[in-house]
RNA sequence: CGGGAUGUAGCAUAAUGGUAGUGUACGCGGUUUGGGACCGUGUGGCCCGGGUUCGAUUCCCGGCUUCCCGACCA
């Protein structure tokens, strides 16, 4: 992508209403447009980057059987009355509205209803089962007070996944699978290292559900860690009987502001039963499916990464998320040899499948391409410039660590396409 | 949802009861050219409604917006 073509251009100052660093720098550099309090749209970067963790994740899930679809973000609301969901006591962060003959819908809050009955239509007999359908879907949440930037949105994206399974101990050993996946993903998302599985308040069908939680400042939520254990729990179910309960010493845990970057559940038939999700056993006899549901959010893992990785001049993407693997920037392009020379590099770089954001700015100077690169964070940059050109070299420049080597082209391409 | 603030150009800001200045960005001309350079010049602005007043961007009331604290948060 040439740069003299991005319609999004890097500003020097953030909007005087964002003070969530994540939203400071992503709008400083041309990612996310923020539509209202809490509703961010994506610019062409951000969305690459987003589209980067929603692979990720996809591959994932993929590998423990998942099975992609697309839910609706409409909602039909007696679904809802059915599982009690509905009412403004329950449930008070719905956006509501209505079809032109007065019928009531909802705005997507999250698919359990829609999904189980859907899956109704499909799971008859144990032979249907297990089954594991997810998506990446817009939620809706009318949250009274939206903050910390895209990590809380009132719109946002999610990827969750429900499991359709015969029994307990079927939805256990999936559980189990997809709470591995899950250590996968933050691990390849660069993460991993500060994500803790942590104890939180379950529900009606166990006693805790897992959250995965992301060590930040910028966190909304309290935990305890056991560093050694790796092992934390949420502050919401932090007392004597859980700490003994789950064999932890109190003395050896820690308190941590964290990111709540996703989230397990056991569900058992707290769905199938009031939606009539039903399967015949082996003896012909009707049961409840037994679910789960696996959700975890790559809008705010977006925002979590830029939290853990920024520095003072800009973000700091972990190649496997970057928007670009390569940032090359020219210099002295006003002079017509350096200038072929830098956009052969790039012709170059895309034709060897080498995913690259090139600064063709002619007009602009090093100083501010650099200070741009600096802010938008690609792993690697790779000045043209006509001293370079001279020397036969380009220069190669770490974003995290600033590492700086001078390679011929055939080096280069060594290193970038290997 | 309770409390507190807030609203001036694309962005950041200043002043003012007599319709607004600066920086940046943007256009044009010129000098520059490896860490957001400089000179000249130009375009562009007071959230909405009501009230007070000869006159409101300014004061008052209401609304809305955005932010912060708290509550809430499968």
């Amino acid at each position: 992508m040439r740069q003299t073509e991005l319609f999004t251009k890097t500003r020097k100052e953030a909007p005087s209403d964002e003070v969530a660093k994540n939203a400071q720098l992503l709008i400083r550099a041309g990612f996310v447009h923020k539509e209202m309090a809490g509703v961010y749209a994506y610019l062409p970067l951000g969305l690459r980057t987003l589209h980067k963790i929603v692979q990720i994740i996809r591959e994932e899930m993929n590998a423990i059987g998942g099975q992609e679809v697309a839910m609706t973000t409409l909602q039909d609301a007696e679904l809802w009355k059915q599982t009690d969901r509905w009412s403004d006591e329950k449930v008070d962060n719905w956006f509501k509205t209505s079809l032109q003959n007065g019928t009531e819908v909802g705005l997507s809050i999250t698919h359990e209803e829609p999904m189980t009955r859907m899956m109704a239509q499909y799971i008859s007999s144990y032979r249907d089962l297990p089954k594991y359908p997810y998506q990446f879907q817009n939620k809706f949440r009318n949250e009274a007070r939206a903050k910390s930037g895209v990590m809380r949105g009132r719109e946002f994206l999610m990827k969750d996944l429900y499991d359709f399974s015969r029994t307990e101990e079927e939805h256990n050993s999936f559980y189990t699978a997809a709470r591995d996946a899950y250590i996968k993903i933050f691990d390849r998302l660069g993460i991993g290292e500060k994500t803790y599985i942590t104890f939180a308040s379950g529900g009606t069908f166990s006693e805790f559900s897992e959250e995965f939680q992301t060590l930040s400042e910028a966190g909304e939520d309290t935990i305890y860690v056991d560093e050694k254990k790796r092992i934390a729990l949420n502050k919401e179910v932090y007392n004597e009987g859980v700490i003994s309960k789950l064999g932890l010493d109190k003395e050896s845990l820690v308190e941590k502001r964290a990111i709540e970057s996703g989230n397990i559940f056991h569900l058992g038939t707290k769905f199938s039963e009031p939606l009539g999700l039903t399967y015949s056993d082996e003896n012909g006899e009707r049961k409840p499916v037994y679910m789960g549901s696996y959700g975890i959010g790559p809008s705010r893992l977006l925002g979590t990464i830029v939290e853990l990785f920024a520095d003072e001049k800009g973000m700091v993407w972990p190649e496997a998320v970057a928007p670009y693997r390569v940032h090359l920037v020219g210099l002295n392009l006003d002079d017509e040899e350096t200038r072929d020379w830098a956009d052969a590099l790039y012709n170059n770089l895309v034709n060897a499948g080498v995913e690259v954001l090139y600064d063709d700015r002619v007009e602009a100077r090093a100083g501010e391409k650099f200070a741009d690169s600096d802010l938008i964070g690609i792993p690697h940059r790779i000045v043209a410039s006509k001293k370079g050109k001279d020397a036969g070299t380009y220069e190669v420049v770490e974003r995290a660590t600033g590492e700086i080597r001078n390679l011929t082209e055939e080096e280069l391409f060594a290193d970038f396409t290997s």
